[in-house]
DNA sequence: ATGAATCTATCTAGTGATAGGTAGGTAGCA
DNA sequence: TGCTACCTACCTATCACTAGATAGATTCAT
C-alpha cells in the first residue's frame, strides 16, 4: 500500500481513539516499522498531516452522502443509511467520528484542522437538512442539527462508557422520529 | 484563593477548551505566576491533577442534580433545569462539558481519569432516567441516554462550529419531548 | 542499449523546545 | 520549631522537525 495512505490510516485510527495531541510521529512510524523522520517526507509538519487527514475524512464522507442521495430510496431510508455509517464504524471498529473527537479539542488544533472540522459538520447538517425537508418536516435545519449532535455525542458517551446501549438508544431515537 | 483550587480552575477551563493532553503544568503555572515545579507540591503527577479535576467536576454536578431533585418542581422542570446547566456553561463561558471533551480522548487518558468520566456519564443517565420515569415515559433509560448524548454532542458541534443555533436546536428538542 | 542524471523513499544523526517530574533549599507563618 | 508553599536547578524522555546521505528505481540523452 501507498505509504502516505498507510500513514493517514494509522494516524486516523489513533486520533479517533486518543485525540490529536496524543498522537506522535514516533508512534505512527513505529507501527509502520520505519523511522519518524521518514514521515516528514510525506507530511512535513504535523499540521499538514492533520489537515490531510480531516480533508480526506470529510471528502470520503461527502462522497458517501452523495452516493446515498443518488440512490432511489426514500428520505427515511437515506437518514437510516446515514445513521448506519456511524453505527458501523462504532460497532465494528470501536471508533468515534474523527471530527467529533477533534471538535472536542477545538482550541488546541491548528486552524487548518479546525476549519476542516467546521466544514465537515456544516456539510453533514446541510445534507441532513435536505432529507428532513424532503420528509416535509417543518424546521428541517433544526432536525438536522439535532440528529448530527445526537450521533456525535452518542458515539463519545457510548465509547467512553463502553456501553453500546447508549448509541443504540440514540440511533433508535432518530429512526423513530422519521414518522 | 486556595492554590489547589486555583490550579483546578485553570486546568479545568483549559482542558475544556483543548483537551487533556494539550494542557501542561508550565502553562497552568505561568497563568498563576508561579513555577511549574510548585504545581507538583499540590498534584504530584498529572494523573493526580486529572483525577482530582474530574472528581471535583463530577461531585459538583451530582450536588447540583441533588439540589434540583430536592426542589418541589415537576419532572419537566427538573429536566429543563438540567439542560440549563449545560446551556449556561456553553453560552456564558463558551465551555463544553469537561467529561464530554475528555471522553473524546478516552484511550489517551490515565485509567483513574477515564473511570471518573464513566462514572459521571453513569450518574447523569441514572438521574435523568428517574426524571423520565416520573414523567411516565416508557423506556425512561433510553430517553435519558438520548438526552445526555444529545447535549454532549451539541456542545461539541456547536462550539467547534461557533454556531449557537446548533445547541439551541438540541435543547429545544429535549424540551419539546417532555409533553 | 547504455551510461548519466534524477527522483523516491527511506536512513542516520542530530537540533532545540518542551514535557512531566525530582531534589533540596528557604521564607514566612502557626 | 515545624509546616506550608513556594523556589532554584536540574533530570530524563519525548516532542516536532531538519540536514545530509544513500540505495534503488526511473527517465533520458546519446
Amino acid at each position: 500500500m501507498d505509504s502516505a495512505t498507510q500513514i493517514l490510516d494509522i494516524a486516523e485510527r489513533r486520533m479517533r481513539q486518543t485525540g490529536y495531541n496524543a498522537v506522535s510521529y514516533r508512534d505512527i512510524a513505529a507501527e509502520m516499522g520505519i523511522k519518524s523522520a521518514s514521515l516528514h517526507y510525506h507530511f512535513p509538519k504535523k499540521e499538514d498531516l492533520g489537515a490531510a487527514l480531516t480533508q480526506r475524512y470529510s471528502d470520503n464522507f461527502a462522497q458517501a452522502l452523495q452516493k446515498i442521495a443518488s440512490q432511489e430510496i426514500s428520505p427515511e431510508g437515506r437518514i437510516k443509511a446515514f445513521v448506519d455509517i456511524y453505527s458501523t464504524e462504532l460497532k465494528q471498529r470501536g471508533l468515534v467520528c474523527l471530527c467529533a473527537v477533534l471538535g472536542a479539542e477545538r482550541d488546541g488544533l491548528p486552524e487548518r484542522v479546525s476549519g476542516e472540522i467546521k466544514g465537515f459538520f456544516n456539510k453533514n447538517i446541510n445534507w441532513l437538512t435536505q432529507q428532513y425537508e424532503a420528509l416535509g418536516k417543518d424546521n428541517p435545519a433544526s432536525h438536522a442539527k439535532t440528529a448530527l449532535s445526537l450521533l456525535s455525542g452518542a458515539m463519545i458517551v457510548s465509547a467512553s462508557s463502553n456501553d453500546a446501549s447508549i448509541f443504540d438508544a440514540a440511533a433508535e431515537n432518530i429512526l423513530q422520529g422519521l414518522d
